[in-house]
DNA sequence: GTGCTTGGTGAATCAGTAT
DNA sequence: CATACTGATTCACCAAGCA
């Protein structure tokens, strides 16, 4: 994690419960600028309130087939800017939002993100490894969804935890396309009737991924389409708070429910690799100041062409350069930057061992105080 | 392919030449009615900051071509009207379009094209096998791009090439995510200085399979944003007739020595066998995913004598280290290496099983696809 | 010729903190 | 508010040079 919390909520917020009617009235009424993620899967289809009105101010009826496709995108586009507005206010100003969705509605989505001043940070491919085939043979099986992934603003400090995510792909920089199965077998919820009780349950594991990569433990998530409850699943498992709207009562009722089953994992399973960000900022004055290195010893570059002086402040004297271990390094190598505590090596024993040793000692140090 | 063609076109085409001059203007010049697909690889109007540096100091050669310049969205989004009502206008009825672009602009492309009557007959992901890395660590790997297939109306008989797809997907259905490396090495065409001659040739790859899965030889394909003329190689190699349009006088130069050199290709030439796919890359990160292993659970090494804990993120804490399930295995036997799969084990039902079983189930259910 | 090492590069909206 | 400084950060593949 790379981003200080204040801590701080409005006390008014309803932490880790399923709040009952129009996610856009709901959201309306929730404190601004609260909310740490929003996760959103809206309905692709037009099953709409009857209370949207055309530009010319004519009434829709969501359920007449009279009006034509251009009439349809515009009352979706009115919903969509409505329901991304109420969110965008809610959100804290390093706030991020995720939404989910096919063909069908995501370019609609994605150009009013951008429109409402979200900056998008990557579009993020589901590629379902179990795809529903296309029967007919007239188009290409429909293997994935899309996922947006944008900041409430450019300026936005956005969380993301990459190391979390490496470590997931066992080391390698996580990607945009993530290979992941569809909802089925226990996972998947069943009605009393024993049919599946929503028809668009998303899986766990991609919820999982979502939170770890943008989220941390302690964040408020909220998730304005709730369903079944897989977004406050996942949030409570991996020890973020969760807010749902859902209209529907039978869906609030599955998941209350299913999250009252649900148990947080304990905080050494929760913990995750971190950032080398997050470690303290050591001077290399301090090394100095220690003894660590002497005043007036050599240094080498690690590529052993370069070498510079120690001097008592912390600061390198080169062949025509003073400064400190990064300005020198940067200067030797023509670079823009360097890092010079992993540019510069130092003799011990005969080898030449990088200054950063020398700053993960004193780290170590600072940690067992 | 399932469409029967009249073989007539208007006489006036210019057929297999490459057009000067501004695409929506020439576009306007041609003829109603006459082109049975087009496929365009518009600007993506980037919007590119500073300058970006490798971690090894180099600097990435990014896209900062004039006409990638946009003042705002409403600036793209009228040039994306324009161009598109443009090409609708020459499409034949039964005629269908493909565009490509990234999440800079595929989301207003995709908006435009549903706003003006086109049919979405599929989203289809590039997944790029070799991708650019993500050098800051601040955002995921920008692995993909997004093509979009439409008809020019939802009652268009659009050509799709069924069989042949499936063919070249060894017999099941061709998916919505196609993996194809990037344009590199010899395909990729250097200007006389020796440099790349255009920021973003698109690899023949791609266009095979576009072509070979929605035209027939003979159909007539035009591409508004010619640059080297990756479509009009494949359409010639392929038996179809192309028409490009390019007002950069060095990109028609280019792609006009290019296709001098192209062969139309023989039909038995046409049954090119396709690679096999490699046996999946598993992270572990994806067997906590899907809750096959619970993040907290222990692992017991294959000779009973270590044990480590899962993390949420896929990575091992053992006694005194953390790290990968082949880091952590190779610390604890004090080994330069260790297959972390065979290493580490888990308890079902009372007995001790290896990890990597869990790795076959996940292989199996992507096979199965 | 073969195999290994070194270097280069690709549509990229790529930093955070202290002064 | 801008400016200066610290210092974190890469994967797959291709080509060329060399042993």
């Amino acid at each position: 994690m790379t981003k200080k919390k204040t801590g701080k909520s409005a006390p008014a917020l309803p932490l880790n419960s399923i709040l009952d009617g129009d996610c856009i009235e709901v959201m309306n009424s929730l404190p601004e600028g609260s909310v740490d993620l929003i996760f959103a899967d809206p309905p692709y289809n037009l099953q709409l309130r009857g209370d949207l009105h055309r530009p010319d101010n004519s009434k829709v009826d969501a359920v007449d087939n009279d009006w034509d496709q251009f009439d349809s995108f515009r009352v979706y586009d009115e919903f969509t800017r409505a329901w991304l507005a109420a969110a965008r206010r809610i959100l804290k100003p390093d706030g991020a939002i995720w939404v989910i969705g096919s063909y069908h509605n995501v370019f609609r989505m994605g150009a009013e993100l951008q429109n409402q001043g979200f900056w998008i940070l990557n579009d993020v491919v589901w590629r379902k490894s179990n795809p529903m085939p296309n029967f007919r043979g007239k188009r290409l099986t429909n293997a994935h969804e899309t996922l947006i992934w944008a900041g409430k603003s450019e300026k936005s400090k956005y969380t993301f935890n990459y190391e979390a995510l490496k470590s997931l792909n066992e080391g390698t920089q996580m990607r945009s396309d993530w290979v992941l199965p569809i909802c089925t077998g226990h996972e998947r919820l069943k009605n009393d009737a024993g049919d599946k009780a929503h028809p668009t349950q998303k899986p766990e594991s991609l919820l999982h991924r979502v939170l770890l990569a943008t989220t941390n433990p302690g964040d408020v998530v909220l998730d304005p389409f709730f369903g079944t409850g897989t977004t406050g699943a996942v949030a409570k498992m991996l020890g973020r708070d969760y807010i749902g709207i859902e209209r529907e009562a039978e869906y609030r009722a599955v998941a209350a429910k299913r999250l009252a089953r649900v148990r947080k994992l304990d905080n050494e399973a929760l913990e995750v690799t971190q950032s080398k960000r997050a470690e303290p900022r050591v001077p290399f004055g301090q090394v100095v100041e220690r003894g660590m290195l002497r005043p007036g010893e050599e240094l080498w570059s690690i590529n052993g062409r370069h070498k510079a002086k120690v001097r008592a402040d912390g600061s390198l004297i080169g062949a025509d350069v003073k400064g400190s271990i990064h300005q020198v390094g940067a200067a030797c190598e023509k670079a823009p930057s360097c890092n010079g505590w992993t540019y510069w090596h130092f003799r011990r024993d005969g080898k030449k061992v990088p200054i950063d040793l020398l700053r993960q000692q004193i780290r170590s140090e600072m940690r067992a105080n």
